[in-house]
DNA sequence: CTCACCAATCGAAACGGTTAATCAAGCATA
DNA sequence: TATGCTTGATTAACCGTTTCGATTGGTGAG
């Protein structure tokens, strides 16, 4: 026997099958169309076309669909390594988490998702982004935030998480949660309270600059001295004499909270009899830490499905939806 | 002024104007089709299109360029979370972290991936996954080998990973594994060996048997007797008395051997001291915890790579690629 | 008997690209 | 001067759907 080229059946196979037109196939496999629908077609027609759409073992084209209806369902996630190499070790764990939470919220929206992934900030188009197969973007790059601006700037359906270009944003109540961050603390009697934050280029302005102004201001409110400090060398501070030295730290996030109790256990301070640490965004890192990290809730998912819904209001041109989610 | 249509602008377009034919734009935006091309485009011509294309905004459409070329360079990965409702909470890590390595290996490979998340086992169709929209897919379920089947039936370009069916498949060593894991123990003097893994119907068919029948075997190899236990009422087990109660053992995954370290705990013995434990998989859960678990490595990046050369394999038509990468 | 209407179906255009076949010049060669 | 090759561009078909407008018979009203 000669092998069979392995050829997909379309409509046109099913058409020829059933002895009608495609046209008559196409109505009869799409739309239940009530009985108000302009066009319909016989009970025993439309048996006779799904019985040879089974036994052909047909499947529609989701391209030639989404290519004439002008719809994907599919929204685009534009997320971003650590590093130029894609390897899974240099993700942050936020961005995992980000991943995973959009990945949910779309399946919860019966959309489908497709990943776009950034490596080198410049890499990726945004033309790449909005060539038609998504319907719209969730932009969680983190930085690069260019990249945001180009997607917006052609009009394209976008929405950016948890950090980086405002234009259309989802984020987390950052001043808030880091108020109260800081009344906690202080109403277990620290003073001296420290905040240590990545240095200016590696994330998103926004988050950066609100997480620092809320911990800032909560801390002015209260008649306390802020204090700064990068990731960098912050053993030195831990080192410094127990009169001058933080009783307390506010982290910009969990990771930098667990380098942060790490570099303190490794200057001898007990965590948190010597020096209590919390951190922001309560994911896996925070979760999976042992004693569990005090931290400030960001609600990832909630922040997701917020996102969906507002691609979803850009699709129906309507205007807005309603507020951020809060955390608490 | 009137609000102007927001239509994206097509080849069309640019075609008229550039004032020549859509062809010829075609040929002078694809390819650079080299001087032996059949078709050329003069030099003055094609700067005059690729002006106004950039003028325009253009933006080739992706969905059209796969329906005609039929290629999507995608991917798709079948997931599952854990419950029925797609909440992130109820999503394993280890599923997690397949999802993250095969997002990086498609990256790697310049694809790209669409996630399809089946919630309920059922809900999701074979002719969903294999309607055009993605190239070939890379199984992930864990569970529901009857999706795979379906999928594999219809000669749909698929692999799956980690687990699950058996017909096309990249799997670990995970016997090799296993007796590593007990050699490991047996070394450390250890006699009395525990096997605790997942009730049958929890997690693939293949994965199960090879992990468990791995221990049985190494076990067996050494004189010693081998003992299994489920992850219900482990608790009874620790509580045994000490000269019949295990002094190690040897989890299914790393999600089991978590929950052990902390049953063992609340009966009061001390990790390591009273009671070894070793995981596998060597995924988040076991970086994270504290001290880290001692687990077998499961090689996960590498698999995702595999996956992705064997789908590549399977679209030119070759028989087959390497063997399956072996954990360390 | 004719006309209008309705249900069922069909043909063709459209979606936005690629590509094979064709065609009009321009120019060298016989 | 007719022939043939080369270059540059066009026309038309195709990928697999949906959808609009047109075309059939069949039937009830006038």
């Amino acid at each position: 026997m000669a092998e069979r080229q392995q050829r997909t059946i379309t409509i046109n196979d099913v058409a020829r099958a059933a002895g009608v037109s495609k046209a008559t196939v196409s109505v009869a496999l799409s739309n239940g169309t009530g009985p108000g629908a302009t066009v319909r077609v016989a009970p025993e027609t439309r048996l006779r076309i799904h019985k040879a759409a089974e036994e052909l073992g047909y499947t529609k084209s989701g391209l030639a669909l989404a290519l004439s209806s002008g719809r994907t369902y599919t929204v685009g996630l534009v997320s971003q390594a650590d590093t130029v190499s894609d390897d899974v070790s240099t993700f942050n764990a936020y961005q995992k988490d980000i991943m995973i939470a959009v990945t949910c919220a779309c399946a919860r929206a019966g959309l489908r998702m497709t990943t776009i992934l950034v490596s080198t900030p410049g890499t990726t188009t945004a033309a790449e982004i909005a060539d038609g197969r998504v319907d719209g973007a969730i932009l969680a790059t983190l930085r690069d935030d260019s990249l945001c601006e180009d997607v917006f700037k052609r009009g394209f359906p976008a929405v950016t998480i948890g950090s980086g270009y405002a234009e259309r944003r989802v984020w987390p109540d950052n001043r808030g949660g880091m108020a109260q961050a800081v009344e906690h603390l202080v109403s277990l009697g620290h003073r001296r309270i420290l905040y240590v934050g990545y240095p200016d280029s590696d994330v998103g302005r926004w988050t950066r600059e609100e997480r620092r102004d809320g911990y800032r201001d909560a801390m002015l409110e209260r008649g306390l001295t802020p204090r700064f400090h990068g990731t960098w060398a912050i053993r030195e501070v831990f080192a410094e004499s127990p009169a001058t030295r933080p009783t307390a730290c506010v982290c910009f996030c969990d990771a930098i909270a667990v380098d942060v109790i790490r570099a303190a256990r490794r200057c001898g301070l007990a965590v948190p009899t010597d020096l209590s640490i919390v951190g922001f965004d309560d994911g896996v890192m925070a979760q999976s830490a042992d004693p569990r990290l005090t931290t400030v809730q960001n609600p990832i998912d909630a922040q997701a499905d917020h996102a969906i819904a507002l691609l979803q209001s850009l699709w129906r041109r309507e205007p807005a939806v309603s507020p951020p989610p809060v955390p608490t």
